[in-house]
DNA sequence: AACAATACCGTACGTCGTACGGAGAATCTA
DNA sequence: TAGATTCTCCGTACGACGTACGGTATTGTT
Protein backbone atom coordinates (compact mmCIF):
# COMPACT_ATOMS: atom_id res chain seq x y z
CA UNK A 1 0.00 0.00 0.00
CA UNK A 2 2.96 1.90 -0.76
CA UNK A 3 2.47 4.52 -4.05
CA UNK A 4 1.93 1.64 -6.96
CA UNK A 5 -1.63 1.44 -8.85
CA UNK A 6 -1.84 4.96 -9.84
CA UNK A 7 -2.80 3.95 -13.24
CA UNK A 8 -5.59 0.93 -13.76
CA UNK A 9 -6.04 -2.51 -12.66
CA UNK A 10 -5.10 -3.47 -16.25
CA UNK A 11 -6.19 -7.02 -16.99
CA UNK A 12 -3.55 -8.64 -18.39
CA UNK A 13 -3.83 -11.19 -21.31
CA UNK A 14 -2.75 -14.66 -21.53
CA UNK A 15 -0.95 -13.85 -24.73
CA UNK A 16 1.13 -11.31 -22.92
CA UNK A 17 0.20 -8.22 -25.20
CA UNK A 18 1.90 -4.96 -23.62
CA UNK A 19 0.85 -1.41 -23.28
CA UNK A 20 0.49 0.14 -26.67
CA UNK A 21 2.40 3.14 -26.16
CA UNK A 22 5.23 1.29 -24.92
CA UNK A 23 5.17 -0.96 -27.12
CA UNK A 24 5.55 1.13 -30.11
CA UNK A 25 8.14 3.23 -28.47
CA UNK A 26 10.09 0.63 -28.49
CA UNK A 27 9.06 -1.06 -31.99
CA UNK A 28 10.05 1.76 -33.55
CA UNK A 29 12.99 2.51 -30.82
CA UNK A 30 11.73 6.10 -29.97
CA UNK A 31 13.13 6.46 -26.75
CA UNK A 32 13.77 9.85 -27.33
CA UNK A 33 16.97 10.24 -25.83
CA UNK A 34 17.85 11.97 -29.04
CA UNK A 35 18.90 14.56 -26.41
CA UNK A 36 21.36 14.35 -23.48
CA UNK A 37 24.00 12.61 -25.62
CA UNK A 38 25.20 10.10 -23.18
CA UNK A 39 26.58 11.05 -19.76
CA UNK A 40 26.64 7.84 -17.27
CA UNK A 41 28.27 4.43 -18.66
CA UNK A 42 28.57 2.89 -21.86
CA UNK A 43 25.18 0.72 -22.35
CA UNK A 44 26.65 -3.06 -21.85
CA UNK A 45 23.42 -4.47 -23.36
CA UNK A 46 21.11 -3.48 -25.81
CA UNK A 47 17.29 -3.92 -26.74
CA UNK A 48 18.31 -6.61 -29.76
CA UNK A 49 20.40 -8.26 -27.63
CA UNK A 50 17.49 -8.50 -25.24
CA UNK A 51 15.13 -9.32 -27.50
CA UNK A 52 17.47 -11.74 -29.58
CA UNK A 53 18.41 -13.64 -26.30
CA UNK A 54 14.79 -14.53 -25.59
CA UNK A 55 13.70 -15.49 -28.91
CA UNK A 56 16.08 -18.26 -28.72
CA UNK A 57 14.50 -19.13 -25.56
CA UNK A 58 10.98 -18.99 -26.55
CA UNK A 59 11.73 -21.05 -29.48
CA UNK A 60 13.54 -23.59 -28.01
CA UNK A 61 10.85 -24.23 -24.77
CA UNK A 62 8.20 -22.39 -25.49
CA UNK A 63 6.58 -18.99 -24.30
CA UNK A 64 5.42 -20.67 -20.86
CA UNK A 65 9.38 -21.05 -20.63
CA UNK A 66 10.72 -17.63 -20.87
CA UNK A 67 11.08 -15.78 -18.00
CA UNK A 68 13.10 -12.32 -17.10
CA UNK A 69 15.27 -14.32 -15.15
CA UNK A 70 16.59 -16.88 -18.04
CA UNK A 71 16.53 -14.33 -20.55
CA UNK A 72 19.14 -12.00 -18.38
CA UNK A 73 20.91 -15.43 -17.27
CA UNK A 74 21.29 -15.88 -21.16
CA UNK A 75 23.06 -12.98 -21.17
CA UNK A 76 24.92 -12.93 -17.62
CA UNK A 77 23.75 -10.11 -16.46
CA UNK A 78 21.39 -9.43 -13.62
CA UNK A 79 17.66 -9.74 -13.72
CA UNK A 80 16.46 -6.66 -13.43
CA UNK A 81 19.14 -4.85 -15.71
CA UNK A 82 16.95 -5.97 -18.43
CA UNK A 83 14.36 -3.15 -17.46
CA UNK A 84 17.12 -0.48 -18.27
CA UNK A 85 15.84 -1.44 -21.88
CA UNK A 86 12.29 -3.01 -22.01
CA UNK A 87 9.86 -1.26 -19.76
CA UNK A 88 8.06 -5.56 -19.15
CA UNK A 89 8.15 -8.42 -20.08
CA UNK A 90 4.63 -7.56 -21.97
CA UNK A 91 6.56 -5.26 -24.47
CA UNK A 92 9.32 -7.43 -24.60
CA UNK A 93 7.02 -10.28 -26.42
CA UNK A 94 5.73 -7.35 -28.52
CA UNK A 95 9.25 -6.29 -29.53
CA UNK A 96 9.75 -10.40 -30.22
CA UNK A 97 6.79 -10.50 -32.58
CA UNK A 98 8.11 -8.16 -34.37
CA UNK A 99 11.53 -9.24 -35.01
CA UNK A 100 10.65 -12.65 -35.79
CA UNK A 101 7.92 -10.80 -38.68
CA UNK A 102 11.05 -9.71 -39.63
CA UNK A 103 12.71 -12.48 -40.54
CA UNK A 104 10.55 -13.91 -43.56
CA UNK A 105 12.58 -12.98 -46.89
CA UNK A 106 11.77 -13.08 -50.30
CA UNK A 107 9.25 -11.28 -52.25
CA UNK A 108 5.68 -13.05 -53.84
CA UNK A 109 5.64 -10.68 -56.78
CA UNK A 110 6.11 -12.95 -59.51
CA UNK A 111 3.68 -15.74 -61.11
CA UNK A 112 0.48 -16.20 -61.30
CA UNK A 113 -2.80 -15.26 -59.01
CA UNK A 114 -2.63 -18.76 -57.37
CA UNK A 115 1.24 -19.15 -57.13
CA UNK A 116 1.57 -16.08 -55.32
CA UNK A 117 -0.90 -16.40 -52.58
CA UNK A 118 0.63 -20.14 -52.19
CA UNK A 119 4.08 -18.20 -51.51
CA UNK A 120 2.42 -15.91 -49.11
CA UNK A 121 0.78 -18.82 -47.27
CA UNK A 122 4.25 -21.18 -47.23
CA UNK A 123 5.99 -18.09 -46.17
CA UNK A 124 4.06 -17.89 -43.09
CA UNK A 125 3.34 -21.22 -42.55
CA UNK A 126 7.12 -21.49 -42.37
CA UNK A 127 7.23 -18.35 -39.97
CA UNK A 128 5.02 -20.16 -37.89
CA UNK A 129 7.36 -23.40 -37.79
CA UNK A 130 10.46 -21.70 -36.64
CA UNK A 131 8.80 -19.81 -33.75
CA UNK A 132 5.57 -21.58 -32.53
CA UNK A 133 5.12 -19.44 -29.86
CA UNK A 134 4.32 -16.36 -32.16
CA UNK A 135 0.80 -18.27 -32.25
CA UNK A 136 0.39 -17.90 -28.40
CA UNK A 137 0.81 -13.78 -28.98
CA UNK A 138 -2.41 -12.43 -29.87
CA UNK A 139 -1.71 -10.03 -32.73
CA UNK A 140 -4.45 -9.93 -35.21
CA UNK A 141 -6.72 -7.42 -34.21
CA UNK A 142 -4.37 -4.18 -33.52
CA UNK A 143 -1.44 -5.72 -33.93
CA UNK A 144 2.02 -4.22 -32.91
CA UNK A 145 2.31 -1.90 -35.57
CA UNK A 146 6.16 -2.27 -35.61
CA UNK A 147 8.51 -1.83 -38.86
CA UNK A 148 8.79 -5.50 -40.00
CA UNK A 149 4.84 -5.79 -39.68
CA UNK A 150 4.23 -3.40 -41.50
CA UNK A 151 6.92 -4.38 -44.11
CA UNK A 152 4.99 -7.59 -43.94
CA UNK A 153 2.13 -6.27 -44.69
CA UNK A 154 2.95 -4.52 -47.37
CA UNK A 155 4.85 -7.73 -49.24
CA UNK A 156 2.14 -9.64 -48.74
CA UNK A 157 -0.67 -6.65 -50.64
CA UNK A 158 1.95 -6.42 -53.07
CA UNK A 159 1.93 -9.67 -54.06
CA UNK A 160 -1.95 -9.28 -54.95
CA UNK A 161 -1.44 -5.85 -56.18
CA UNK A 162 -2.73 -5.05 -59.97
CA UNK A 163 -4.45 -8.25 -60.14
CA UNK A 164 -7.72 -6.04 -60.33
CA UNK A 165 -9.03 -6.16 -56.36
CA UNK A 166 -10.38 -3.12 -54.90
CA UNK A 167 -8.05 -1.67 -52.08
CA UNK A 168 -10.80 -3.01 -49.32
CA UNK A 169 -10.89 -6.92 -51.09
CA UNK A 170 -6.16 -6.75 -51.26
CA UNK A 171 -6.67 -6.75 -47.36
CA UNK A 172 -9.54 -9.07 -46.96
CA UNK A 173 -7.87 -11.66 -49.38
CA UNK A 174 -4.24 -11.40 -47.66
CA UNK A 175 -6.11 -11.37 -44.45
CA UNK A 176 -8.26 -14.45 -45.09
CA UNK A 177 -4.59 -16.35 -46.19
CA UNK A 178 -3.55 -15.59 -42.64
CA UNK A 179 -6.07 -16.53 -40.65
CA UNK A 180 -6.01 -20.09 -42.63
CA UNK A 181 -2.47 -20.54 -42.79
CA UNK A 182 -2.26 -19.64 -38.75
CA UNK A 183 -5.13 -22.24 -38.31
CA UNK A 184 -3.09 -24.95 -39.67
CA UNK A 185 0.25 -24.07 -37.98
CA UNK A 186 -1.90 -24.25 -34.95
CA UNK A 187 -2.93 -27.55 -35.24
CA UNK A 188 0.84 -28.86 -36.80
CA UNK A 189 2.35 -27.07 -33.54
CA UNK A 190 0.28 -28.64 -31.64
CA UNK A 191 0.83 -32.20 -32.89
CA UNK A 192 4.07 -31.53 -32.78
CA UNK A 193 3.98 -30.24 -29.08
CA UNK A 194 2.27 -32.95 -28.13
CA UNK A 195 4.60 -35.52 -29.49
CA UNK A 196 7.17 -33.75 -27.84
CA UNK A 197 5.49 -33.12 -24.42
CA UNK A 198 3.94 -37.21 -24.58
CA UNK A 199 7.01 -38.75 -26.06
CA UNK A 200 4.09 -40.41 -28.62
CA UNK A 201 3.71 -40.33 -32.27
CA UNK A 202 0.18 -39.26 -33.03
CA UNK A 203 -0.38 -42.87 -34.16
CA UNK A 204 0.85 -44.28 -30.90
CA UNK A 205 -0.91 -41.86 -28.90
CA UNK A 206 -4.49 -43.12 -31.41
CA UNK A 207 -3.43 -46.88 -30.55
CA UNK A 208 -3.05 -46.08 -26.57
CA UNK A 209 -6.44 -44.77 -26.25
CA UNK A 210 -8.41 -46.28 -29.05
CA UNK A 211 -9.06 -49.17 -26.32
CA UNK A 212 -9.38 -46.71 -23.13
CA UNK A 213 -11.93 -44.68 -25.37
CA UNK A 214 -13.86 -47.40 -26.10
CA UNK A 215 -14.65 -48.46 -22.66
CA UNK A 216 -16.31 -45.43 -22.24
CA UNK A 217 -17.62 -44.47 -25.17
CA UNK A 218 -20.70 -45.88 -26.26
CA UNK A 219 -20.60 -46.17 -30.21
CA UNK A 220 -23.98 -46.48 -30.09
CA UNK A 221 -24.85 -43.51 -29.57
CA UNK A 222 -22.53 -41.19 -31.71
CA UNK A 223 -23.05 -43.83 -35.24
CA UNK A 224 -21.42 -41.43 -37.46
CA UNK A 225 -18.93 -40.04 -35.12
CA UNK A 226 -17.33 -43.51 -34.45
CA UNK A 227 -17.48 -44.31 -38.29
CA UNK A 228 -15.40 -40.82 -39.35
CA UNK A 229 -13.44 -40.66 -36.74
CA UNK A 230 -11.93 -44.21 -36.98
CA UNK A 231 -11.70 -43.58 -40.89
CA UNK A 232 -9.95 -40.13 -40.29
CA UNK A 233 -7.64 -41.42 -37.58
CA UNK A 234 -6.46 -43.93 -39.94
CA UNK A 235 -5.92 -41.44 -42.67
CA UNK A 236 -3.89 -39.51 -40.42
CA UNK A 237 -1.10 -41.56 -40.16
CA UNK A 238 0.80 -39.67 -42.81
CA UNK A 239 2.06 -36.22 -42.50
CA UNK A 240 -0.06 -32.85 -42.35
CA UNK A 241 0.77 -30.95 -45.20
CA UNK A 242 -0.81 -27.18 -45.84
CA UNK A 243 -2.97 -26.56 -48.06
CA UNK B 1 15.74 -32.53 -3.94
CA UNK B 2 13.60 -34.46 -1.60
CA UNK B 3 11.48 -37.19 -3.76
CA UNK B 4 9.61 -35.43 -6.72
CA UNK B 5 10.28 -35.69 -10.64
CA UNK B 6 9.95 -39.22 -10.67
CA UNK B 7 8.13 -38.36 -13.93
CA UNK B 8 9.79 -36.83 -16.64
CA UNK B 9 10.63 -32.75 -16.92
CA UNK B 10 7.58 -32.66 -18.94
CA UNK B 11 7.99 -29.08 -20.31
CA UNK B 12 4.60 -27.13 -19.81
CA UNK B 13 2.39 -25.93 -22.21
CA UNK B 14 1.44 -22.13 -22.39
CA UNK B 15 -2.10 -23.41 -23.71
CA UNK B 16 -2.28 -25.71 -20.13
CA UNK B 17 -3.36 -29.24 -21.63
CA UNK B 18 -2.88 -32.08 -18.56
CA UNK B 19 -1.53 -35.32 -18.39
CA UNK B 20 -4.09 -37.14 -21.09
CA UNK B 21 -4.50 -40.34 -18.88
CA UNK B 22 -5.39 -38.40 -15.58
CA UNK B 23 -7.43 -35.52 -18.16
CA UNK B 24 -9.49 -38.52 -19.48
CA UNK B 25 -10.16 -39.89 -16.16
CA UNK B 26 -11.41 -36.90 -15.48
CA UNK B 27 -13.68 -36.50 -18.55
CA UNK B 28 -15.38 -39.76 -18.31
CA UNK B 29 -15.45 -39.56 -14.51
CA UNK B 30 -13.90 -42.96 -14.32
CA UNK B 31 -12.80 -41.88 -11.04
CA UNK B 32 -13.17 -45.89 -10.35
CA UNK B 33 -13.60 -45.66 -6.68
CA UNK B 34 -16.37 -48.23 -7.88
CA UNK B 35 -15.21 -50.13 -4.42
CA UNK B 36 -15.25 -48.66 -1.10
CA UNK B 37 -18.35 -47.18 -1.45
CA UNK B 38 -17.60 -44.51 1.13
CA UNK B 39 -15.96 -44.92 4.54
CA UNK B 40 -14.79 -41.26 4.91
CA UNK B 41 -16.51 -38.45 5.42
CA UNK B 42 -19.30 -37.16 2.84
CA UNK B 43 -17.81 -34.91 -0.12
CA UNK B 44 -18.73 -31.37 0.38
CA UNK B 45 -17.54 -30.63 -3.33
CA UNK B 46 -17.46 -32.24 -6.45
CA UNK B 47 -15.78 -31.67 -9.97
CA UNK B 48 -18.83 -30.25 -11.40
CA UNK B 49 -19.02 -27.29 -8.74
CA UNK B 50 -15.26 -26.71 -9.35
CA UNK B 51 -15.82 -26.87 -12.78
CA UNK B 52 -18.45 -24.90 -13.03
CA UNK B 53 -16.82 -22.01 -10.77
CA UNK B 54 -13.57 -22.37 -12.80
CA UNK B 55 -15.58 -21.73 -16.27
CA UNK B 56 -16.89 -18.57 -14.45
CA UNK B 57 -14.06 -17.20 -13.36
CA UNK B 58 -12.16 -17.82 -16.84
CA UNK B 59 -15.60 -16.39 -18.84
CA UNK B 60 -15.61 -13.45 -16.23
CA UNK B 61 -11.57 -12.50 -16.16
CA UNK B 62 -10.19 -14.56 -18.99
CA UNK B 63 -7.72 -17.60 -18.57
CA UNK B 64 -4.46 -15.32 -16.58
CA UNK B 65 -6.59 -14.51 -14.00
CA UNK B 66 -8.03 -17.95 -13.59
CA UNK B 67 -5.94 -19.23 -10.26
CA UNK B 68 -6.46 -22.28 -7.81
CA UNK B 69 -6.48 -19.79 -5.32
CA UNK B 70 -9.36 -17.84 -6.49
CA UNK B 71 -11.53 -20.67 -7.59
CA UNK B 72 -11.28 -22.49 -4.42
CA UNK B 73 -12.15 -19.09 -2.67
CA UNK B 74 -15.48 -18.52 -4.94
CA UNK B 75 -16.38 -21.85 -3.52
CA UNK B 76 -15.66 -20.90 0.05
CA UNK B 77 -13.14 -23.62 0.75
CA UNK B 78 -9.39 -24.05 1.23
CA UNK B 79 -6.95 -24.13 -1.63
CA UNK B 80 -5.85 -27.07 -1.58
CA UNK B 81 -8.80 -28.80 -1.24
CA UNK B 82 -9.60 -28.87 -4.91
CA UNK B 83 -6.74 -31.33 -5.43
CA UNK B 84 -8.90 -34.36 -3.91
CA UNK B 85 -11.15 -33.68 -6.94
CA UNK B 86 -8.70 -32.88 -9.78
CA UNK B 87 -5.19 -33.93 -10.34
CA UNK B 88 -3.67 -30.41 -11.45
CA UNK B 89 -4.81 -26.98 -13.23
CA UNK B 90 -4.29 -28.35 -16.40
CA UNK B 91 -6.51 -30.99 -16.10
CA UNK B 92 -8.89 -29.12 -14.96
CA UNK B 93 -8.39 -26.68 -17.73
CA UNK B 94 -8.97 -29.71 -19.93
CA UNK B 95 -12.67 -30.58 -18.24
CA UNK B 96 -13.44 -27.11 -18.40
CA UNK B 97 -13.30 -27.15 -22.23
CA UNK B 98 -14.95 -30.12 -22.48
CA UNK B 99 -17.90 -28.68 -20.09
CA UNK B 100 -18.11 -25.67 -22.09
CA UNK B 101 -18.41 -27.79 -25.48
CA UNK B 102 -21.45 -29.38 -23.84
CA UNK B 103 -23.29 -26.01 -23.83
CA UNK B 104 -23.93 -25.89 -27.30
CA UNK B 105 -27.70 -27.00 -28.20
CA UNK B 106 -29.77 -27.68 -31.43
CA UNK B 107 -29.09 -29.79 -34.63
CA UNK B 108 -28.16 -28.79 -37.75
CA UNK B 109 -29.41 -31.11 -39.91
CA UNK B 110 -32.22 -29.42 -41.77
CA UNK B 111 -32.28 -27.18 -44.42
CA UNK B 112 -29.70 -27.26 -47.58
CA UNK B 113 -26.23 -28.05 -47.32
CA UNK B 114 -24.80 -24.05 -46.69
CA UNK B 115 -27.41 -23.17 -44.08
CA UNK B 116 -26.39 -26.54 -41.98
CA UNK B 117 -22.41 -25.28 -42.52
CA UNK B 118 -23.32 -22.07 -41.94
CA UNK B 119 -25.18 -22.81 -38.89
CA UNK B 120 -22.01 -24.91 -37.32
CA UNK B 121 -20.32 -22.51 -37.25
CA UNK B 122 -22.40 -20.07 -36.37
CA UNK B 123 -23.15 -22.53 -33.11
CA UNK B 124 -19.24 -22.43 -32.65
CA UNK B 125 -18.85 -18.84 -33.20
CA UNK B 126 -21.51 -18.42 -30.34
CA UNK B 127 -19.42 -20.90 -28.16
CA UNK B 128 -16.57 -19.01 -28.70
CA UNK B 129 -18.25 -15.24 -27.85
CA UNK B 130 -19.47 -17.09 -24.56
CA UNK B 131 -16.00 -18.17 -23.37
CA UNK B 132 -13.25 -16.46 -25.25
CA UNK B 133 -10.67 -18.49 -23.05
CA UNK B 134 -11.51 -21.57 -25.25
CA UNK B 135 -9.03 -19.89 -28.07
CA UNK B 136 -6.13 -20.34 -25.34
CA UNK B 137 -6.57 -23.73 -25.35
CA UNK B 138 -5.04 -25.96 -27.12
CA UNK B 139 -7.04 -28.24 -28.51
CA UNK B 140 -6.98 -28.95 -32.18
CA UNK B 141 -4.42 -32.23 -32.21
CA UNK B 142 -5.50 -34.86 -29.63
CA UNK B 143 -8.44 -32.75 -28.38
CA UNK B 144 -9.22 -33.64 -24.76
CA UNK B 145 -11.80 -36.64 -25.98
CA UNK B 146 -14.27 -35.74 -23.25
CA UNK B 147 -18.30 -36.56 -23.75
CA UNK B 148 -19.44 -33.06 -24.81
CA UNK B 149 -16.85 -32.78 -27.78
CA UNK B 150 -17.37 -36.01 -28.90
CA UNK B 151 -21.05 -35.29 -28.89
CA UNK B 152 -20.37 -32.10 -31.14
CA UNK B 153 -18.00 -33.92 -33.31
CA UNK B 154 -20.76 -36.13 -33.99
CA UNK B 155 -23.78 -32.98 -34.24
CA UNK B 156 -21.40 -31.47 -36.45
CA UNK B 157 -20.91 -34.56 -38.77
CA UNK B 158 -24.51 -35.45 -38.82
CA UNK B 159 -25.02 -32.06 -40.40
CA UNK B 160 -22.68 -32.83 -43.37
CA UNK B 161 -24.04 -36.65 -43.19
CA UNK B 162 -26.08 -37.77 -46.31
CA UNK B 163 -24.93 -35.43 -48.85
CA UNK B 164 -22.68 -37.34 -50.64
CA UNK B 165 -19.31 -37.35 -48.95
CA UNK B 166 -16.78 -39.35 -48.25
CA UNK B 167 -16.52 -39.87 -44.50
CA UNK B 168 -12.65 -38.51 -44.89
CA UNK B 169 -14.25 -35.44 -46.99
CA UNK B 170 -16.55 -34.70 -43.74
CA UNK B 171 -13.95 -34.84 -41.44
CA UNK B 172 -12.11 -32.58 -43.67
CA UNK B 173 -15.06 -29.98 -44.43
CA UNK B 174 -16.06 -30.11 -40.62
CA UNK B 175 -12.23 -29.37 -39.67
CA UNK B 176 -12.38 -26.74 -42.38
CA UNK B 177 -15.12 -25.28 -41.26
CA UNK B 178 -14.23 -25.13 -37.40
CA UNK B 179 -10.24 -24.02 -37.71
CA UNK B 180 -11.88 -21.13 -39.87
CA UNK B 181 -14.71 -20.18 -37.26
CA UNK B 182 -11.81 -20.10 -34.85
CA UNK B 183 -9.68 -17.55 -36.66
CA UNK B 184 -12.80 -14.94 -37.20
CA UNK B 185 -13.46 -15.33 -33.62
CA UNK B 186 -9.88 -14.71 -32.34
CA UNK B 187 -9.72 -11.81 -34.16
CA UNK B 188 -12.92 -10.86 -32.64
CA UNK B 189 -12.52 -11.53 -29.54
CA UNK B 190 -9.02 -9.85 -29.62
CA UNK B 191 -10.75 -6.79 -30.50
CA UNK B 192 -13.18 -6.82 -27.52
CA UNK B 193 -10.17 -7.90 -25.39
CA UNK B 194 -8.33 -4.90 -26.58
CA UNK B 195 -10.95 -2.61 -26.32
CA UNK B 196 -11.94 -3.99 -22.72
CA UNK B 197 -8.42 -3.51 -21.59
CA UNK B 198 -7.47 -0.12 -23.45
CA UNK B 199 -10.89 1.44 -22.80
CA UNK B 200 -10.86 2.55 -26.45
CA UNK B 201 -13.01 1.38 -29.04
CA UNK B 202 -10.92 0.21 -32.49
CA UNK B 203 -11.79 3.68 -33.74
CA UNK B 204 -10.61 5.79 -31.34
CA UNK B 205 -7.25 3.54 -31.08
CA UNK B 206 -6.71 3.78 -35.21
CA UNK B 207 -7.54 7.85 -34.67
CA UNK B 208 -5.19 7.94 -31.92
CA UNK B 209 -2.05 6.08 -33.42
CA UNK B 210 -2.46 7.36 -36.75
CA UNK B 211 -0.33 10.19 -35.92
CA UNK B 212 2.20 8.47 -33.66
CA UNK B 213 2.59 6.21 -36.43
CA UNK B 214 2.48 9.11 -39.23
CA UNK B 215 5.91 10.47 -37.18
CA UNK B 216 7.69 7.10 -37.69
CA UNK B 217 6.40 5.84 -40.66
CA UNK B 218 7.85 6.01 -44.24
CA UNK B 219 4.72 6.07 -45.99
CA UNK B 220 6.64 6.39 -49.41
CA UNK B 221 8.63 2.93 -48.31
CA UNK B 222 5.40 1.06 -48.53
CA UNK B 223 3.07 2.50 -50.47
CA UNK B 224 0.78 0.12 -50.85
CA UNK B 225 0.49 -0.56 -46.99
CA UNK B 226 0.10 2.87 -46.70
CA UNK B 227 -2.88 3.28 -48.80
CA UNK B 228 -4.75 -0.13 -48.19
CA UNK B 229 -4.28 0.47 -44.55
CA UNK B 230 -5.83 3.39 -44.48
CA UNK B 231 -8.81 2.22 -46.35
CA UNK B 232 -9.27 -0.83 -44.08
CA UNK B 233 -8.57 1.09 -40.90
CA UNK B 234 -11.37 3.58 -42.43
CA UNK B 235 -13.70 0.70 -43.50
CA UNK B 236 -13.50 -1.49 -40.45
CA UNK B 237 -15.57 0.99 -38.31
CA UNK B 238 -18.15 -1.16 -38.70
CA UNK B 239 -18.93 -4.28 -36.56
CA UNK B 240 -17.34 -7.27 -37.81
CA UNK B 241 -19.49 -10.35 -39.06
CA UNK B 242 -18.33 -13.86 -38.98
CA UNK B 243 -18.59 -14.99 -42.41
C1' DA C 1 -14.49 -49.23 21.07
C1' DA C 2 -11.01 -49.62 17.76
C1' DC C 3 -9.70 -49.10 13.12
C1' DA C 4 -9.45 -47.72 8.34
C1' DA C 5 -10.47 -44.71 4.76
C1' DT C 6 -11.49 -40.39 3.28
C1' DA C 7 -12.23 -35.10 2.98
C1' DC C 8 -10.34 -30.96 4.15
C1' DC C 9 -6.66 -27.71 4.42
C1' DG C 10 -2.46 -25.01 6.91
C1' DT C 11 2.12 -24.55 5.92
C1' DA C 12 5.95 -24.29 3.03
C1' DC C 13 8.89 -24.34 -1.23
C1' DG C 14 10.30 -22.81 -5.49
C1' DT C 15 8.84 -20.12 -9.30
C1' DC C 16 7.36 -15.82 -11.40
C1' DG C 17 7.12 -10.37 -12.66
C1' DT C 18 8.78 -6.30 -11.03
C1' DA C 19 9.05 -1.96 -7.47
C1' DC C 20 12.57 0.29 -5.07
C1' DG C 21 16.72 2.29 -4.06
C1' DG C 22 21.72 2.19 -3.86
C1' DA C 23 26.50 1.67 -5.96
C1' DG C 24 29.50 3.09 -9.20
C1' DA C 25 30.85 4.86 -13.93
C1' DA C 26 30.93 8.31 -17.46
C1' DT C 27 30.27 12.87 -18.81
C1' DC C 28 29.32 17.94 -18.24
C1' DT C 29 29.96 22.21 -15.70
C1' DA C 30 32.84 25.39 -12.89
C1' DT D 1 40.77 19.37 -11.14
C1' DA D 2 36.38 19.02 -8.19
C1' DG D 3 31.73 18.58 -7.95
C1' DA D 4 27.36 17.73 -9.84
C1' DT D 5 24.66 15.24 -12.94
C1' DT D 6 22.92 11.36 -15.30
C1' DC D 7 23.30 7.20 -16.55
C1' DT D 8 23.80 1.62 -16.17
C1' DC D 9 23.58 -2.20 -13.42
C1' DC D 10 21.52 -5.04 -10.02
C1' DG D 11 20.65 -6.92 -4.88
C1' DT D 12 16.81 -7.30 -2.19
C1' DA D 13 12.11 -7.80 -1.33
C1' DC D 14 7.03 -8.39 -2.07
C1' DG D 15 3.00 -10.53 -3.42
C1' DA D 16 1.24 -13.67 -6.61
C1' DC D 17 1.31 -18.43 -8.44
C1' DG D 18 1.01 -24.07 -8.62
C1' DT D 19 1.30 -27.69 -5.63
C1' DA D 20 3.97 -31.37 -2.27
C1' DC D 21 3.46 -32.89 2.27
C1' DG D 22 1.51 -34.18 6.37
C1' DG D 23 -1.90 -33.35 9.91
C1' DT D 24 -6.74 -33.35 11.68
C1' DA D 25 -11.47 -34.29 11.62
C1' DT D 26 -15.21 -37.14 10.06
C1' DT D 27 -17.32 -41.03 8.61
C1' DG D 28 -18.01 -45.88 7.82
C1' DT D 29 -16.80 -50.99 8.95
C1' DT D 30 -15.52 -54.47 12.24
Amino acid sequence: MSAAMTKKPEEKHYGGRGDPVRSMALLWRDTDAGRAPARGPRPGLSVDRIVDAAIELADADGLAALSMRRVAERLGVGTMSLYTYVPSKAELIDVMYDTACGSVEGDFGSGGWRVRLEAIARANWDLYRRHPWMLQVMAMARPPLGPNAIAGYDRDLRAVDGIGLTDLEMDSVVGMVSVYVQGAARTAVEAAGSERDTGMTDAEWWEAYGPLLAKVFDAAKYPVAARVGAVAGEAYQAAYDPE
